[in-house]
DNA sequence: TAGCAAGTTGACCACCCGGTCCGCTTATTG
DNA sequence: CAATAAGCGGACCGGGTGGTCAACTTGCTA
């Protein structure tokens, strides 16, 4: 099932290489950076990236992957949290974090295509819809918020800064918290359009 | 000052084709819709479409400075409301509601380079200001929130819906129903981090 | 340490992009 | 209706892209 050979050692090492190299290259220039670029970066040629990612988008996908079962499992773990309002907060802070420079835009449009991201990414969504229904029986959650909607809103903090040039590497904090408070139950206001069904 | 010869006539109907051609083009396929794509959607040569805008960006600046323009003269009107809590909500709602297709990301990323978007966008966001100042000093809007995060904040609910696929129309109701819940006074959290001085 | 498979490399390819240019068409106007 | 300048179009250009390949180097193993 899994590789027959293990990597040989510097193989090994320029993959990693070329994973750190990628993933900067992306968060600075979007994704449309080049695969020359990386290359440069990991002080590597073209064609050996290709040996190790047969296209753009699977490096991208690779990259990804790590990101969306880092995230899945700190929800997982969250589940299991005492006050699962706080819980919910720490995990889209955490989120949020984790994708710091960048909007994860990614997430979704390198989805599309690799199946093994769109695997992670549905699990991950699923705890991501367990941690906000326990926020809502909580009272920490106002009831007319589903899971899906604070999927969607999880990537706003990012993309509202990433407008702001030289923007401090923190300010993601304020919108999150501005964006939670509207989730919040205290003198919320009745929704005007039911939630989507799709994530 | 301005133009010392009017259009001709064919060429104004292809000016207006072009513009609508490329608005539909922009708002499908994201700003990186090809230039020949445009002119082939007016039915028309890409020789002519660089007759009327000489760069790429110039058609879209054309575009944009329209609906900034717009936006800035309905935010001006609205200044004149005699409830400015559901005024600045009206403000947002149509500025959520006219790009509603596809996120505003350019309104920020092609105003890099030219002069005129970005007065006119300075001028908007001026207009922004005091409609929250005045929201605020109503108490329609919490004590901690600036001008410039409502101004950060405008594109979040045309952003977070552009993830769903097939999503209904007016499903940006949605969110900006959430954050709008999230500046007003109620219930609001002290927040993190202080707000940019930027826009 | 010898041999070989695994790994590396950068020149190279086809393709697509924004932008140019010049021969042709056509609206305007006297 | 001519004459003319404004407008049109598409072949063309240079540059940058993702991806390929055959010659070369190197880590592993017997």
């Amino acid at each position: 099932m899994t590789s027959p050979r293990p990597l040989r050692a510097d193989a090994a090492r320029n993959r990693r290489l070329l994973l750190a190299a990628a993933a900067d290259e992306f968060a600075e220039r979007g994704l449309d950076a080049s695969v020359a670029d990386i290359a440069r970066r990991a002080g590597l040629g073209k064609g050996t990236l290709f040996r190790h990612f047969a296209t753009k988008d699977d490096l991208l996908a690779a990259i990804v992957l790590d990101r969306i079962d880092e995230l899945g499992a700190l929800g997982e773990q969250l589940l299991d949290a005492a006050d699962p309002g706080p819980a919910l907060l720490e995990f889209l802070t955490v989120a949020a974090d984790q994708q710091q420079q960048r909007d994860l835009s990614f997430l979704q449009e390198a989805g599309e295509l690799n199946a093994d991201v769109i695997r992670a990414r549905e699990q991950m969504f699923r705890t991501v819809h367990k941690l906000v229904d326990r926020a809502r029986e909580h009272g920490a959650v106002r009831a007319d918020v589903t899971g899906a909607d604070v999927i969607l809103l999880m990537c706003a903090p990012n993309y509202v800064t990433s407008y702001v040039s030289d923007a401090p590497p923190d300010l993601w904090r304020r919108y999150l918290a501005i964006i939670f408070d509207g989730l919040r139950p205290d003198g919320a206001h009745p929704l005007p359009h039911p939630p989507p069904a799709a994530p």
